[in-house]
DNA sequence: CGTCGTTTTGACCGCCTTCAACTATTGTGG
DNA sequence: CCACAATAGTTGAAGGCGGTCAAAACGACG
């Protein structure tokens, strides 16, 4: 990890002014938040399941896993992590990190000291209630992410998190005209959908044959929005997102 | 339903005394709640997934399990909300309810407005801590149940189902002996689980058969803890109740 | 050009689902 | 107190969805 002073980006306040308003003074306060950048490769692990950390993170650039060791050695991953969120904030109130934060693709990110966000929420409450909503919306997704893997079958199951993901990088203006840049390997797949790395493989070719989408190289083009919308039993709401574009 | 005037119970206090130390004042503030006690009959819905409130429950006895409608018209239980805990304090946050609210026994309900509680929290911080601490460990929870459901077999699923509601139990006092009542159908069982209404009840019969649980009439009896926990692969982390009482 | 990770294909097998029927238990009204 | 209905639990048989194993094709990269 290369570790760098600096303050924060724009993208965690552009994530909370999109769940409160802020006051100039709020944002001008989460902006002089001291922070230190840390550069994280692809593949590489960031913290683990019973750290217990004195900071935590936020996303800058790149795309994060937040998964868990089974048994068998195998990994679930129960979420992944975009520009702007905060996947350890949990971390916060309860010291002990619960799962494990992995870059996939080379990331950046900034920690803050738990002591400083602390104090920043003490004296703007409506930072602190931006943050509390994120985790809220974040526990939402988790809540979803319980139906799609124990309810719907493989093609449904990426179906549905092809149009999550679509919408969160349309959120953050990562997409547009139904594109967008995934880089997730079929391994990621199998490991966020329950499913097994072969069977992933043959259900993206059914995808790809119902013309719902192509992927390839990390590139992800929706062709029939509605379509996969409908085999992935996608509802947007639980996403919390302003304006998701997706029509029942 | 029944609806009643009243005053906060002991549950909520308990439970947030649990996450957070009270000061006296934070303690009498937290009981002088105003609420409204609502009683619901065993089956009946609490509220439905979309549903815009402007008041929260807090569940002061009996079961409430909190599920998401799928396609087929069956449904995926997320979790269960057991006295003392929020099940939709989301919706303080967020506006509308992304879950299905339903009792499974007979329950008797707090209902808070928002207002109120916002105040509350405006007031004294520790409260709105413990809150959102409350509800990072709901959505720690969630993303066990990920796991669980994503990459455990059907045996396994049951074992950590069991060992996570006796978990809960206990730190509620509501267990004693490895003995607790789990008034939960086979039916319920398989809706948590993600498995089929038969699937679940020979996996419980292969778990009477180990020697490792009783459970009938909806009561359990865990007979070999350590044996069940590692059947479920069950870290009682995750839940950050104070003393688990699991050895590893 | 060889190596390593990723994707793809084929064959086989097993966990779990579905359908159907039967039993046990609980509750209700005559 | 019994008849009946309704709910919950159990058993059997058949079949499908998806897992596992093995190997080949493909692509990125040094």
């Amino acid at each position: 990890m290369l570790f760098t002073k600096a303050f924060t980006s724009q993208a965690l306040a552009a994530k909370l002014e999109s769940l409160v308003d802020l006051s100039t003074e709020e944002r001008s306060s989460l902006g002089a938040l001291p922070i230190r950048q840390v550069d994280v490769p692809a593949g590489e692990l960031i913290c683990r399941a019973g750290d217990q950390l004195s900071s935590c993170f936020i996303v800058l650039e790149g795309f994060v896993s937040l998964s868990k060791e089974t048994a068998a050695g195998t990994r679930q991953i129960t979420a992944f992590a975009l520009p702007g969120d905060m996947p350890d904030l949990l971390g916060l109130h309860l010291k002990v990190a619960n799962h494990d934060l992995a870059a996939i693709t080379p990331c950046r990110l900034a920690s803050v000291e738990h002591s400083d966000l602390r104090s920043l929420c003490r004296t703007f409450p409506a930072i602190a209630e931006a943050l509390w909503t994120s985790t809220l919306v974040a526990g939402s997704v988790f809540e979803e992410w319980v139906v799609n893997v124990g309810s719907r079958k493989a093609t449904s199951r990426l179906a549905h998190l092809f149009c999550e993901m679509m919408t969160r990088l349309e959120a953050l203006g990562l997409a547009r005209n139904d594109v967008c840049d995934l880089p997730l390997t079929q391994v990621h797949l199998a490991e966020a959908t329950g499913l097994s790395r072969i069977h992933v493989n043959r259900s993206l070719q059914e995808l790809r044959k119902q013309e719902l989408i192509t992927y390839t190289n990390g590139r992800l083009t929706i062709h029939d929005r509605t379509g996969l919308a409908q085999m992935g039993q996608f509802d947007p709401d639980y996403l919390h997102v302003p304006r998701p574009g997706w029509r029942t």
